[in-house]
DNA sequence: CCGTATTTGTCCGTATGTATG
DNA sequence: ACATACATACGGACAAATACG
């Protein structure tokens, strides 16, 4: 019997596809950590399958970078140093620079109307600091700029670097203060689109992203003053080393 | 015995990575086209392997983009539209921007000097328009400010969007005129770098791009315009059908 | 419309290499 | 340092689905 843990219902797909799609599931809800090992005998008996769609799941998702593949040894949850973390912010904000041009280019009132629609559904969840019901209309609101931005790649690819960054070692520190500060740089953004100025657009994408970095960067510097404060010295070796 | 079929040496890595190397390479020497089939079989007997590691080369290729797999029928070699094209050149011109700057802003007088030695490499080249010449300086030259750039992440990012390009149906329209008229913005780049203008850098990389994209728009339309008064109808229809 | 051939999807057995006592 | 245990790497075989005649 397949015992199916999850709750959804699997689609129909290959057995290859729904393995990979579990196993990015395991990381993002964080049941995989980073530098864990991936053990393809208990992974393939809790999916209810054998040892060759689990392989070759692997392979797909170590080639877009969520695990790494030594050879002999068997693959392990990719992890992200800060220095990695700071180059995925910087391709997006890169990114994002082009999105908001792309996007000024070439909407229309009504997609207007229903970014501020979000904007507006974020201040709600923002006054309350409810973070359950702010996240999601966050979510939603970056998922339809990905959308307005008219380029498939464009998505594909920014959609990817965001699963990489669930891979920095402290995820929690990614979103330090983002609900509150963040509203302002929203509205910009809307603002800029709204009046089809492609540049301040571009402009106001890309100092979000790097807002959010620097948020980063300061999150990290106070967690390391604390630590030292403390003398802790070197708390969190979960047991494994990286390859020499 | 594993009887090597090539004359190649092949590095001890996994039969995997060397099958992944071997496809990836039967891809761009245009062995394998746009649409082809990937038999496995085929390739588990002309690498000398079985079909396990075969197909865990192609899922990584698929999760990469350079294959696309359908259920039950197959991978195959992607094919690249104009659209897509474009897309991924939008997207270069967005990274080159994030390259010119994070060179100017970093960059030695050593390296300066490097840079420039590719230039003139270049120009020689491009004095007798030997493209047998030209081409590796100007890999060489592109690779070597990828290097300047010093994001890890960033490099194997442009490096797998350089290969999806030449997955594009016509890839000869690629290169259209790029030798002459590109030397002179390869000159722009150089000098913005070597005035440790960021902004200079990372304006004149992202217009390089996009000058290579305008080429190809005029490629492209000159031969539709080219094939229209001839009277050809439909030409090239590789007999392969893509999925409803 | 049906039968056959080919190809993919899946599973399991064996060998090799690494980590551990 | 040696032997043991264990996980991955690879190969081969069976079943299912598709394409072709």
């Amino acid at each position: 019997m397949p015992e199916n843990t999850g709750g959804t219902p699997d689609a129909p797909r290959s057995l290859t596809a729904r393995a990979q799609a579990g196993i990015e599931n395991l990381i993002m809800n964080g049941e995989l950590r980073g530098g864990d090992r991936v053990n393809e005998i208990a992974l393939s008996e809790r999916f209810g399958t054998s040892r060759g769609p689990i392989r070759e799941a692997c392979r797909a998702l170590a080639q877009e970078g969520l695990l790494v593949a030594v050879p002999n040894r068997g693959v392990f949850v990719r992890q992200l140093d800060l220095r990695e973390a700071l180059e995925v912010y910087d391709i997006r904000s890169a990114l994002d620079e082009l999105m908001g041009r792309s996007i000024a280019e070439r909407i229309s009132d009504a997609q207007i109307a229903e970014l501020w629609t979000l904007i507006d559904g974020m201040d709600d969840a923002a006054a309350t600091r409810d973070m359950e019901r702010y996240y999601p209309v966050n979510l939603a609101f970056h998922n339809r700029l990905l959308a307005l931005a008219n380029n498939r790649r464009l998505e594909r690819l920014y959609r990817s670097l965001i699963k990489e960054l669930h891979l920095f070692r402290r995820k929690g520190l990614l979103q330090q203060g983002s609900m509150a500060i963040s509203n302002a740089e929203h509205r910009q953004i809307v603002n800029a689109i709204a009046e089809r100025d492609p540049i301040a657009a571009g402009v106001s994408m890309k100092s979000h992203v790097l807002a959010a970095k620097q948020r980063l960067l300061a999150a990290v510097e106070a967690e390391r003053s604390e630590q030292l404060s403390r003398g802790v010295a070197d708390q969190n070796n979960g047991g494994k080393r990286r390859r020499a």
